[in-house]
DNA sequence: GTGGTCTAGACCACT
DNA sequence: GTGGTCTAGACCACA
């Protein structure tokens, strides 16, 4: 469970929690078939309600990624390192394209979109 | 009012003219002492409540984009190109921060990035 | 909001609300662009909380049949008569497909399922 | 012990291997006086709980399928030819007419429940 | 007034 | 002990 927390952000705390476990399947820091905590448990260690990190289970599994059986538990679902690259591209390539349709409204031009992306890096 | 606004989109619709104008003042779209149309009028236009207007006004107003006067009305402010220049590197640099600490999460590299963001513009 | 809860019913509350409204959408009771009431005053009127009405919502959302603004309310989504007999048709079949499997698990032939049929329909 | 078990199913485990070892009795595939096999052993093969098995036996107990001596096994129950067709046409028509009610509520007419039920078969 | 989120605590079904 | 559902009540953002 390793999740931050920012109740100063404007995102809801099931979407980060959600953005962050799922960022970490995707990475292969969360193998296939690992067990995530009880949603207790991790109601407990994140501080937030039971119904917070359920919010943030159910969405996971609605992405494919994690896969919940009553009374078992929750488990990172089973893909293929190739279906793992094609979720990340697909979800990367998703924020991407609203980013950049963000940056052309500005005028900005591939060149200077790359030029600045460099310096933040 | 060149403002397209989607009751579909999971931006408020405050912000979405709010970024529009402010994007066509810093393309140079809009100029300097440029009169914003009457915020009924506008209303009437974009076919939303006034206090939505209001609010995007308020909003271009903090920004420093433009500057109401009582009785007279929005105008944009007056600033040199090299100001204007300053502030939109500054809005783009922002948010290209942010969208870089997402892709990070997700173990994206730099060269990765560039990638998908020829593929996408 | 013509919608009977069953608190015996094996089903939850929200997939019985979920289940009765999306009948009503695509048998064309309810029109596009119709407002369904407020999540508050559906919760009065079904005696459930709000969190349950809300979770039958989102589920209509999912399925792509109603829409939501925040401030504004919930809309009976824009689709054409023949996107809507898709839907309807995708539905039923989706149903009809696990149902089909049960009876044949248990050794009944297509005949002998139209005849039960006809005899409860 | 042909049973398979879908953790992903929605359904539970116990009523998974409950309707398909019923599937089997009223299809004549286990014959009357079969003996089941020892709990422990079944929840061995499946690779669930003993729990869980005895669960499932239970309700099949509870069917007249089969009947449980201590300190000997489960047996398929003794019935009629006549009997086991009752009980199967009692088991599918249950089910079909909630099914069809389920049709009804989407405005399905006899006709086209035919028409699509030979589509699946 | 509208929906969006969150809490704390409860009861039930499944393993 | 696990997840699944539900309640009552609260606070906030948006229109």
């Amino acid at each position: 469970m390793n999740v931050t927390i920012s109740n100063a952000s404007e995102k809801p705390i099931y979407q980060q929690i959600h953005e962050q476990i799922s960022a970490q399947i995707l990475k292969g820091e969360l193998e296939s078939g690992y067990c995530l905590p009880p949603i207790r448990q991790a109601a407990l260690e994140l501080r937030v309600s039971v119904i917070t990190v359920k919010k943030a289970w159910e969405e996971l599994e609605r992405s494919g990624l994690i896969h919940t059986t009553t009374g078992k538990g929750c488990f990172v679902a089973d893909f293929t390192p190739d279906e793992m690259l094609r979720i990340r591209s697909e979800t990367i390539l998703k924020q991407l394209e609203s980013d950049a349709q963000y940056y052309k409204s500005f005028g900005v031009t591939l060149e200077e979109a790359i030029e600045l992306l460099k310096k933040v890096y």
